[in-house]
DNA sequence: AGGATGATTCTCT
DNA sequence: GAGAATCATCCTT
């Protein structure tokens, strides 16, 4: 049954997972919990769409070098890399290179299990489908904001949580709003999920 | 110093 | 489906 989710039956996400080429750390997020304690509240989603940021990849930040903004996108795996973007918005993402190398996952959208009424509160909106459908969406329901960039996903305020089991089938596609090296197919969504952020 | 550009979201048609 | 909002960041003068 979606949304039964028991988070306390579920294990910290070993770095272990966090290791290997970008884009399959996004495929294997999905299905991972998301949680928050930011902002005095619990928060928590499971993974439904990522898409993979890589080295030569002219879409990701990292990839022109080292600058104030992306330097959480170079330290170790396991690190929380948070941007804002369109002035008002803020985008989380899963740093997964070793240190000194740019690369990280964009989480881009979560199946609410945790903290609704927080997440209604924050978004400004009631219905389960609209809080964390969308990069955006999902940083403002669970109180992610820049003041989290460079956290420990491990130690911090932001945690991932074990996926039970890898989710039945996966969907892939080109990313979203993405220019530059527009025909990677680097987007990974759970095939069925509601929660995606367009189909 | 100035301008173009977004890994978006919301509203309106 | 199209267009506006909105501003930090980054690249070009």
């Amino acid at each position: 049954m979606p949304g039964a989710v028991n988070l306390a039956a579920l294990e910290p996400l070993p770095a272990s997972e966090l290791e290997g080429l970008t884009e399959e750390v996004a495929r294997r997020l999905l299905g991972c919990t998301l949680v928050s304690r930011l902002g005095g509240a619990v928060t928590a989603g499971v993974i439904v769409e990522t898409e993979a940021y890589g080295s030569d990849d002219p879409a990701c930040h990292a990839f022109r070098g080292p600058t104030a903004r992306n330097a959480a996108m170079f330290m170790a795996a396991g690190t929380l890399y948070v941007y804002r973007i369109y002035g008002v918005h803020h985008c989380a993402n899963v740093v997964t290179g070793p240190a000194g190398v740019g690369e990280a996952v964009l989480i881009r959208a979560l199946e609410p299990v945790r903290g609704h009424d927080a997440m209604r509160s924050r978004r400004g909106v009631e219905e389960d489908r609209m809080l964390c459908s969308g990069p955006g969406r999902l940083c403002a329901a669970m109180g992610i904001d820049v003041a989290a960039n460079g956290s420990d996903l491990f130690t911090g305020p932001v945690t991932l949580l074990e996926a039970p089991a890898a989710p039945r089938e996966v969907r892939v596609g080109p990313r979203v709003g993405v220019t530059k090296a527009a025909d990677r197919q680097w987007r990974f969504c759970v095939a069925g999920s509601r929660y995606v952020s367009r189909k």
